[in-house]
DNA sequence: GTGGTCTAGACCACA
DNA sequence: GTGGTCTAGACCACG
């Protein structure tokens, strides 16, 4: 389920965070399904326990997941104003690749393409119930 | 027209090249156009000549600039091959940030909108002749 | 191991790099074997961390070594693509020495007994398990 | 005759010395021939004089090219001894680039092939008189 | 412990 | 004048 590359300049507690998100947005992750627990990822993976613990600290800061203690961690629903703030970021960091994609020649129909490519993926895993 | 944030988690030599490389996507530096000098960057942003440094030649690395012996740094035309790799690239990232748009509930006719966003600001720019 | 000519016209950095390439040419540097760390070879050495460092990145760039967070630099095995390209370079350097050495009287027989000795040196010193 | 890579790292200067060997080792420079004068160079490939008049006292150094006071410079004979130290010297530099090719995978019939086509290429532009 | 970034300041090579 | 290399030494992020 959790690929990692160790060889990655990007550290592995944000691969974690980032893949746990992805997750969740492509609704493979359903609110309030809980997470393996540190020590079950941390030997799964064989990453340090410490790199695990790291990770799910983050996600619960940034409002992803939420922990119960002595029973381990859980997905979050998506809450109002976190949506909003992202919304923000992500709108921010999609105009910037926009500039990107139309020096390197990318016509409106290729962007939309890509847009739909991702709608049809969510749909697909969504309904593997 | 350079502006860093000291106090980013992203490295200061990494804040140059992302804001060089935009300059040169958004058309404001054009190819053959000479960079500011390692000493004159290094004094007016207050940083340290060898982060300059570095950040050029990572710029020429990725083939976005190139160094002329005791002349100066300039900006590289977009290369053919390279530029087929960097679409690859940028494929990915979008597609990536698709995903998330799709499930922050961004619509296709947000995303166009973006897109023509982008194309506008590129064309504007590149006029300032 | 290594042996630094500080007198060299050729950067320290390079010096290191052509070294560590060459060890793992031979076969005695094994693939995800570990390099000294920076502080070590730095000391040993006694130059600076940052010329090791940067010798380290360079090679990493190169794809000949790859670097784990927090635990060390590694040598990387031999990759496909890649060596294509080296080999292409690495037949227009040999060519047009070859040139130099047909101008400088040098025969077949001599070239060939060059490469036997190549493969020789490799044989040895990849026997010393 | 001389074509410049002026983005290229290496020294113009050197780029220079390079060719002149180059085409002194091919035959395609004869001994006593006249180079072309300083100024002449300069203007043709517009390079600024000094760079010229620096890879000129370089050869002459080596002992590929002398000067005549207000002659000119020419092309000098291969000496005895000369011609051995620069033998030894390209059999490292050969040996240093098998063992590259050794590693890469090339075989002693490609090795070989070289050798033939700089042989070839000799005897081509020798004749051309 | 490891590598990665940055500053301050010196010296050299090139054009 | 330009970029390129190097040292000395500090601080941070990662595991």
């Amino acid at each position: 389920m959790f690929e990692l590359d160790v060889r990655s300049r990007k550290p592995i507690y944000e691969q974690l965070t980032d893949k746990v998100k992805e997750l969740i947005m492509h609704g493979i992750l359903r609110a309030d399904e809980q997470l393996p627990s540190v020590r079950a990822l941390s030997s799964q993976l064989t990453v340090n326990p410490n790199t695990i613990q790291k990770a799910y600290r983050e996600l619960e800061r940034e409002g992803y997941i939420y922990s119960l203690q002595g029973k381990g961690n859980f997905v979050a629903a998506l809450q109002q104003g976190q949506s909003e703030s992202k919304r923000a970021e992500l709108k921010e960091e999609l105009l910037r690749l926009m500039a990107e994609a139309v020096y390197l020649g990318f016509t409106e129909t290729e962007i939309s393409s890509l847009y739909r490519q991702a709608l049809d993926m969510r749909r697909e895993e969504s309904s593997h119930d």
